[in-house]
DNA sequence: CAGTGGTCTAGACCACCTG
DNA sequence: AGGTGGTCTAGACCACTGG
């Protein structure tokens, strides 16, 4: 009531002096964040009431409240009344439901089983290094893999990773079918957001080789860029899809 | 303070009774909704302002904001500090950031021209059927035309609408290139949402020959279900598009 | 039962727009 | 100057969960 946000936070980049205003819950989701990037709340683990967020910040419940609405709403937190406020784990029915769009036509969802093909340390091309942002001399691992639903091969795909992010990925015995809870468990990685461009493309004569049709048949080419909790570019992936029984889905609001 | 939802609404669904329980801000978006379905409030106009509501409807202002945020969320409502809160309009600038995914691979985005060759009235497919939810006798009026981005043709497009919803259509002397636009001016249909589902298909031997590009090249298949404030399935649009220099965008969170 | 998030209210001040 | 939405607070009660 008195409280007029003076001298409310530690480093107050606050005031309105010039353009650079923050609301107090903006400047809340960030400290939270930071807390989350450097790993002081991990995968699944309770974070703390909103009462007692609000007592370490200085700030209302209110306002702790609307840091961690915006947070639960990017798909970072989990809350459940009654229990507390969880971070979220990249489980598989959250991953099907928020990174992969591909539906059969007929029948529900579910998550397509893997083979992978190769994998192998490479130099990066011109595409790669700019879409992960590479610097001179960065090197990349490469992974390719065929993806199939109910035995049924469905798309092949190549994902490249940057190898400075992702040190002896190479010592992997086994690639799991969940990627994202890989890097997460591994090397501390969360997959936070992900945009995607498509592309319709003939079927190349590998590729149609290993999915199994003709040379030529039209494929849907899906061209993903993942990122992570600070929004830097993590992984680049480039599935080439037959949608014959199988479409990509989007909901526009 | 004293108050403790006994009686608030006339029509009372409130009390956690049975199982149906909703809180108050979601009957209050429900409530405004209605306002906006039966027309009271047109595209551009003014609402009153939150206090005003909150007077109203005997609830706080507070309640009132949860509800307009939700729906400005949603892309009904325009909200702009120190003026007020307007109902959205479907111009070219909203259309093609909300519904309109296609972007040249460099370049910004831009709203493509379109060229009418055919429209007429018709018996609706089973898949026209299913997609509107027709009834028996129901006919449907499709329109074919071609979209161009910088005089290059990029698709063609069947659209169907069901007739009863549409009536005169036929009697239009020209079809404009915004139809959100005109479904709301003409018809008071105002599109909310729509669900895209994308497949690669080869170009057929007459679309070919209206693109200008090879027969059997791969297309982007766009099949949209628009549907009203209502969610009600308003238009079924089939989009075929080179996918040469153009791809579809999505951003996953 | 105590503790959590979810809802609802009331009131204050701020940033922004218009006249 | 006056009105609008945007932010922030404080406190009450509700619904859900677990011991």
């Amino acid at each position: 009531m008195e409280k007029k946000n003076e001298g409310a936070s530690p480093a107050d980049p606050t005031t309105p002096e010039a353009i650079g205003y923050k609301p107090l819950y903006a400047q809340v989701r960030d400290r939270l964040m930071r807390r989350l990037v450097e790993g002081e709340w991990l995968p699944g683990m309770l974070l703390p009431s909103e009462i007692e967020l609000a007592r370490q910040l200085n700030v209302s419940q209110g306002t702790v409240r609307k840091a961690l609405d915006s947070m639960t709403a990017d798909n970072l937190l989990m809350r459940r009344q009654g229990r507390g406020t969880y971070v979220a784990e990249p489980e598989e029915s959250r991953i099907l439901f928020q990174f992969f769009r591909l539906s059969p036509d007929q029948g529900t969802p579910s998550f397509p089983d893997s083979r992978v093909l190769s994998t192998g340390h490479a130099k990066p091309t011109p595409t790669e290094t700019e879409a992960l942002r590479l610097e001179k001399g960065d090197r990349v691992f490469r992974i390719e893999r065929i993806r199939s639903l109910s035995d049924q091969p469905i798309l092949i795909e190549t994902i490249t990773l940057p190898a400075r992010r992702f040190p002896d990925f190479d010592h992997l015995t086994i690639i799991p079918n969940n990627l994202y809870r890989l890097y997460s468990e591994r090397w501390g990685i969360t997959i936070a957001s992900a945009e995607e461009r498509l592309k319709a493309i003939a079927a190349s004569a590998r590729d149609a080789a290993k999915l199994g049709c003709d040379t030529g048949e039209p494929l849907l080419l899906i061209s993903r860029v993942a990122r992570d909790l600070e929004n830097r570019p993590v992984e680049l992936r480039w599935s080439r899809c037959i949608t014959r029984e199988i479409h990509y889905a989007v909901n526009l609001r």
